[in-house]
DNA sequence: TTTTAAAAAATTGTATATAATAGGAATAAT
DNA sequence: ATTATTCCTATTATATACAATTTTTTAAAA
């Protein structure tokens, strides 16, 4: 095996369960550990250097995030990610996000909407350095704002953990910078419409976003699936 | 400590875990486990006849679904539910069974149209009897076909959890019978507008299905506090 | 060579043991 | 009487031990 990037980032204050709870998510969400791997306990136990026991709760946390699947008396492993799966994601993801957005427009403050501000012009400064990392960063950035700014924390949660979800595609709908512009005005219109407080073109804005990254993330599928398939 | 009907209902084949996760999260959604009460494990693996380890792994599900707080170093206890938390979940569920019943317009097949209003039918013969729990059986049973039609299986899930959350307070929207015709013509504006694939028929029929449940939840809980009050 | 059976190994499921820590009671000092 | 301190207890956090089960290997028979 290569060598471990799977590292356990060891938080002083932070019960081990949720270290290897961190762990494993990232590195499930990250491709370190591939759809179908299994997730042995004694072998995660000694590579992240912890007893059985935390490996087993973090792996409980996992399965009801959907993140692994438990195989009776096999164990757990890593969940495959279908397309089917994904534009399920999607499509629950499109719902929420609209419904966040309508909430901020009713009920965002102008604190917040200054902050919003703020972040929108960190995605610019972030394009113009055409690093996609920070692009992506900043991208999210705004998103969870202005989930946030909907007041519903059940809502956020959900979304968060939608969001999670596609983790592993998050660069793809960035990638093309010609998407760049296209970016930069989506988020200028959901602004606005946040501003103005007009709920119906604010759900379309989000729309629009939602449907730009499914795009993005099917191109990328079939790009892989038919590398699989010149494989088999 | 009175009886025990914190009962693990024992399934030859489900891990201890799972039977355990179960019996807690339906201990907490009666109302028998009380929101702030704490959940210490020996006691609660004393009770339930396993040890402390199934115990362990049901709470850091239970912890994940937000049914419990962790607490560091000190424990699990059942979570509060605030009004505010209701009315989040609430507005969520909104927009998730609006999302269903639309797919459900577009994916409905013609063998599921048929089981719909099937569990059409067993409504009004539930409500005919007259008897409370039948009903809101019946009623979980039609939106959950309704659900499932969606084609979406995140989805699925999602509505279902949500619905989890509320639980104790199902009976409340039932248990005026001048409701009862109003739930018949709901679910029969419901039915139609899919059979007619008319999605926003179908989505303002949903819709105006929560609000009537949100007002009915609502005022039971206002008329709690008050009883709370009182006591204080 | 293929199939079957038995034994061995690996792995999960469950229970218990040990360590660490927080909360509270008892006691001493002011 | 009040406060501070120490010790004890209850409880969680982690590790290990044991049991049950599945998978793999090996070897024998067809």
């Amino acid at each position: 095996m290569k060598e471990d990037k799977l590292q356990a980032e060891m938080d002083e204050f932070l019960p081990l369960r949720d270290v290897v709870f961190r762990t494993l998510r990232k590195g499930i969400l990250t491709g370190e550990l591939k759809p179908g791997e299994r997730l042995m306990e004694i072998h995660l136990a000694n590579r992240l250097g912890v007893s059985r026991t935390p490996i087993r709760e973090a792996i409980r946390k996992l399965e009801l995030e959907g993140l692994v699947t438990m195989i009776p008396r096999k164990g757990a492993e890593v969940a495959n990610i279908t397309e089917k799966n994904l534009k399920d994601v999607l499509e629950v993801r499109r719902a929420l996000e609209e419904l966040a957005i309508r909430l901020a427009c009713e009920r965002i403050d102008q604190e917040r909407l200054l902050e919003l501000q703020g972040k929108r012009y960190q995605v610019e400064k972030a394009i113009k350095t055409k690093d996609t990392g920070s692009i992506a960063s900043a991208d999210v950035d705004f998103h969870d704002t202005i989930v946030e700014a909907s007041g519903n924390a059940r809502l956020t949660q959900l979304v968060s953990n939608l969001g999670e979800q596609m983790y592993r595609y998050r660069f793809e709908y960035i990638k093309d910078s010609d998407r760049h512009a296209q970016i930069i005005e989506e988020h200028r219109l959901m602004y606005e419409s946040i501003r103005q407080r007009d709920q119906e073109k604010a759900a379309a804005a989000a729309r629009a976003h939602i449907d730009a990254q499914e795009e993005a993330i099917m191109r990328k599928i079939r790009r892989e699936r038919e590398e699989c398939g010149r494989k088999a």
